[in-house]
DNA sequence: CGGTTCGTTCAGTCAATACCGAACTAACTG
DNA sequence: CAGTTAGTTCGGTATTGACTGAACGAACCG
């Protein structure tokens, strides 16, 4: 057994996670890769293997694990005495996921303020369809903001990891099973 | 004066809207309707109004305000002696929106269910991805779901209207303003 | 009944971009 | 050194879908 191998079943769940991710504004190819980041054993896998797993391009897999590792979304490990890197789902995503979500937010709220700007001396009519729309954001925005202080929390503490905030890289067990030659093709 | 016309200031913030409503996963011209619907005086607007203020096409118009009013962002109202439709920026449209978000988070929670039920006999470091998945997608769910209540109520509460829960139609003033003939072209 | 206005629909155009193959760089191995 | 392997980048292709013009339907007006 050269790699991992997903069933058919969890092939699907890669392709449903592609379509979320293409619904989403990202792209197909980076939905399938982290559905299989997600699926695989072990969790850490090379981009010959997506390759191969996906039967999707080179170019496709190291563009979107880049494209993913910038988001948060994946993170790239590597191994002693292995030239390859390995890319594994990140362990900490959520906080960072919810902090980006925030922005849009953010970016709805000022949006509207700036629109109240506009209207300073309008009626109370029109000002007031901002203001709703205002109100909306600024209670989402809320609530969003304690999930992601919760999640924040829950990280910290589920994770004990070195004093230094980032809970640097943390020890990857041999499995040396993934880490064999390949002479075929 | 035949109808409204926004500034060069409120036309750059409809520009705004548009542009974050093609992030958002809509259309640029979806947007620049909210904007303009937002910005308008009066409130309501005839496809027309918006064809020339916006420079877009009818079809565009037609096609982008049904979309609307089928998400619920967008209402459309009828003035008595006058064939047109005029369309608004529906007053209630916040707790529909946020149910509207709310399902797609439902969506994910429910793709990492089924994730777990493929691995059910894996084993827990393969579990535990996904169950982080979820984890994060429930928190998020339960907080949106308190902020949709919470919207609810207000709505319930700011508009007494009729008993019957959706708050019927409200009377929408005279503004002849808005009701004169457009003899050219 | 023509003639005008309001609105929808459809087919076609155009721009954006996801994806790929192939060329290329860089690191390692003998 | 030549040869293999890992990964990035780039040019091209093909698909998607936003937007439009024009044709059409339907309701009103004389």
């Amino acid at each position: 057994m050269l790699h991992t191998v997903l069933s058919e079943a969890e092939l699907q769940l890669c392709e449903a996670f592609g379509r979320l991710f293409e619904d989403g504004g990202s792209t197909r190819i980076a939905g399938r890769v982290v559905g299989w980041l997600m699926l695989c054993d072990p969790p850490h896998q090379t981009q010959a293997e997506l390759v191969q797993g996906l039967g999707v391009s080179k170019a496709s897999v190291s563009t979107e694990l880049r494209q993913l590792e910038l988001r948060g979304m994946v993170e790239r490990i590597t191994l002693p005495g292995d030239r390859r890197s390995y890319y594994r789902v990140a362990i900490d995503a959520w906080p960072e996921l919810m902090a980006r979500r925030l922005r849009v937010i953010d970016r709805c709220v000022a949006l509207a303020d700036e629109g109240l700007a506009l209207l300073e001396h309008a009626s109370d009519e029109r000002r007031a369809r901002l203001a709703g729309l205002r109100h909306g954001y600024v209670r989402l925005q809320a609530v969003m903001r304690a999930a992601l202080e919760e999640l924040r929390a829950e990280t910290r503490a589920g994770r004990p990891g070195p004093a230094s905030g980032k809970a640097g890289k943390r020890t990857v067990k041999a499995s040396k099973a993934s880490h064999e030659k390949r002479s075929k093709r």
